[in-house]
DNA sequence: AGGAATACTCTACACCGTAGAAGTGTCAAG
DNA sequence: CTTGACACTTCTACGGTGTAGAGTATTCCT
């Protein structure tokens, strides 16, 4: 009944496994993630990781699920408002730390321990916002999917400042048609996403707490 | 010099191959298109596909490009707040339209004519709310990176009402350390993502509209 | 010790993107 | 009309991919 041996040294090599794809994956991005250039690594037969991840698949949602395990949700505080940024914070790191893997999470939206407990303090915060128990739900979900797809914007580039290739490009664009955009370049040029996120949370946050239907806190 | 001819027949060719790659691809998702299958498809040699596109990843990109090449951007009304919905229901239904291309806009920020109207009327919006042009450029990124974000969550999945497995899953947390979320189960499963959206956007906007240091409108 | 389970490897197959050479048809210049 | 240039298409081939299936080695339980 005690089958403690062989899962001990299975377990050790499939952690092994799991931590080499992690960081092959993390380093090369997912084009040059391939099941035969792990075992190559690990010094192991290609069909030794499919005996432990049942296909490719699996071990990429391993490996989604690998990276949301090493974060530190941090515990509720008093201010809702607070709760809402550490989350959303949480997660943006989360991208910043493995910009390569982050899309993972909305191919395999993980439902691991650690999503849990974030989505607890963000519906936590919501009702303590005041919302009805329908609005929170909405709201919260919406929250998350904000909170992840800026990350995964900011991961993939979108909001870098722009160089000057993009410049000249914005300022081939018609005078007219296009003054916001050309005035706005300068402040383009000089982005600061860790604001320009802080803000729109804030934005979000206040938005949230001067929301029609919520009842007094 | 006039070479007019060649280059018409050229193009239909090459938009009858577009045409089709992004009905397969927006049929079967990525790991379902191959160029071989594409080139099965429209009857031609793998390679001649490659003679019009260079390599796989400039055809995903024109791909990405011809998804957004067809959204209509509605023009900029009186309220700065109904021009962030619009450009916001745009690319929202545009990912449903498309669930399994929308991706691609974050791998391939595309940045084509549809783009520059869209984020023209954000950064406009942002700037008629009274915001200094640093916060009009962060802010107005911020809210282009959320909206696909939740877009492409939601065709992702992430914001699906939740079913029975899910139900199970969540009422098998803990009693007290998951209060919120358990209390909330009724509300995630009628959840209304519509709704949600919308909500959610009139918190942002809200929160824009009461932003400290902007002028007055 | 014997048997069963587990871990691992080898071989093989179908599929992939694409480099390079080899047609093919069309057109402008000679 | 011939010739050359050129865009277009195809053929062949190479190295890479995920993984099914059979075989081997190791380990544990009785």
């Amino acid at each position: 009944m005690t089958d403690l041996r062989p899962k001990v040294r299975r377990r050790l090599d499939k952690q092994a496994i799991l931590d080499a794809a992690f960081d092959l994956f993390a380093e090369e991005g997912e084009s040059g993630f391939s099941i035969r250039k792990l075992a190559g690594a690990v010094g192991v037969d290609p069909m030794t990781v499919l005996h432990h991840f049942r296909s490719k698949d699996e071990l990429l949602r391993a490996i989604a699920d690998h990276a949301v395990r090493g974060v530190e949700i941090p515990r509720a505080t008093e201010s809702w408002q607070n709760d809402l940024k550490a989350v959303a914070n949480t997660f943006r790191s989360l991208a910043h730390r493995y910009p390569r893997v982050f899309h993972l999470h909305f191919r395999y939206h993980a439902t691991g321990p650690a999503d849990h407990v974030a989505s607890e303090i963000v519906y936590c915060a919501m009702r303590r916002a005041g919302l009805p128990d329908d609005r929170a739900a909405g709201l919260g979900l919406a929250f998350y999917a904000f909170v992840l797809g800026f990350a995964l914007a900011e991961a993939e580039g979108l909001l870098r400042p722009i160089n000057d290739a993009d410049e000249a490009e914005l300022d081939a664009l018609d005078a007219d048609a296009y003054k916001a955009t050309r005035a706005l370049i300068p402040a383009l040029k000089g982005l600061d996403p860790d604001l320009a996120f802080s803000a729109s949370m804030d934005a979000f946050i206040a938005g949230v707490a001067s929301f029609p239907d919520r009842a007094p806190s």
